[in-house]
DNA sequence: CTAGTAATCCATGGTTTTATGGAATATTGA
DNA sequence: TCAATATTCCATAAAACCATGGATTACTAG
């Protein structure tokens, strides 16, 4: 085998992560996976997946190295293979908003003008991980989490409540009155925190969201709890 | 749409990138380009493929916003679409080789043992970017660069000496003696850095490597020469 | 050891990539 | 305007990928 040959092999291996990162379905899924572990079953439902579609779509990230299994029983919990994974994810994403416009675009079409929402004179809609720290230690603010419990579980910011957007509703009379409310979820394409601060301001309540999310607090080091299983 | 088509489209978008480095002869495109601008035929030329085959796959990177083109008279440069293209590529090489084993099998069948070289006794094959920072700040060791001229002049380390591999072993005796030498070329996957070491040992020069190579040298945002065209 | 659950395997048909070579296009220099 | 050069476009055929549903495997609880 000559030198171009060898060159070859080797470069297609890089490509095998690349091929796996090159379905929108499979990073779907990924973005899910950056949350914390999760059965074959429990993926196929949230990304909207047959079955047999979402078990060959983990494999195919599986044989690219970008997660590993855990058997539990019956069960077999996926999981990232690293931070590293979760952050060429993330890189990707950047990657892509900057220099395609049509990432902004479907952006929008999915969770609204986002950042730079028309502020109608009310406070900021967003706030930086650095204030949201500042002000969660300083304890002037109520930090929320809206994703599933299950993700809240495996990963938190020290000190949030847990409220699933789709009980937030139904238990808008826990949240304090009279403080500052920061609801967060999973990363910056995420829809949930979007529609809770929409809900929260509708009943009166003084709400942001936290700049991009869960994902890229965890990759900017910052502190992070989790409840033992 | 619903809000779940919404979410896929803008998932379908992010996938555009994994779709572009999803192919071994692309990243072989991109490293080439992480060196510094080229035309079709010679990046054609330098990777091995038809022009037609190049031409297309220049055309599939730009589509998805990796690469960007310049025209100038007959020809069109083309060239990465930013410094986040070259981190992006280089983290996607970094998580490949963490996961996959088959990376390892095939830089080793490719570079040789690599950093873990029998040592025989002999200096050190490989030093660090820090170290021939300060190294080459105190004119203490002759940097060599390797590669082709055109790389060299769109970027190469403060005070190094351009001798293309090729040219090296007609060229060994503008190599000052009695000085160390550490020999660099395009990254941590590049071939020619390592060839230069062979060739100058075997002539009984004291040299080595530097760990990685330009692309690594950049982006960990050290300084960096150019000629002007 | 049998029934039931979770996940994977497999065959299928439909779509998307890929390499290639020749035709078409754009620009420059004569 | 014409010829030469660099690149892209296009048609084609081979290969790879994808979703899907039914069969199969792996494990657990009884």
């Amino acid at each position: 085998m000559g030198d171009r040959e060898k060159k070859s092999a080797l470069f297609e291996q890089f490509a095998r992560v690349g091929k796996a990162l090159g379905s929108g379905k499979r990073l779907e899924l990924i973005d899910l996976l950056a949350q914390g572990e999760r059965t074959v079953e429990s993926l196929a439902t949230a990304a909207g997946l047959g079955l047999s579609t979402a078990s060959a779509h983990l494999q195919a990230l599986k044989q690219a190295g970008l997660v590993s299994t855990r058997r539990e029983g019956t069960r077999i919990h996926y999981q990232l293979a690293g931070d590293d994974v979760a952050r060429l994810y993330s890189l990707m994403r950047t990657v892509a908003r900057n220099h395609l416009a049509e990432v902004e675009q479907k952006r929008i079409a999915y969770l609204g003008q986002g950042e730079f929402d028309a502020d109608d004179g009310d406070a900021p809609q967003e706030i930086t991980r650095e204030d949201l720290l500042a002000r969660a230690q300083a304890g002037t603010v109520t930090v929320l989490d809206v994703r599933p419990r299950q993700e809240f579980r495996a990963a938190h910011i020290p000190g949030a409540l847990s409220i699933p957007l789709e009980e937030l509703s139904a238990r808008l009379g826990e949240l304090p009155l009279g403080r500052d409310i920061v609801a967060y979820c999973r990363g910056a394409y995420c829809v949930l925190a979007y529609e809770a601060v929409t809900l929260l301001r509708q009943d009166g309540r003084p709400a942001a969201r936290l700049h991009e999310g869960m994902l890229e607090w965890r990759l900017a080091n910052l502190p992070v709890s989790s409840d033992a299983a």
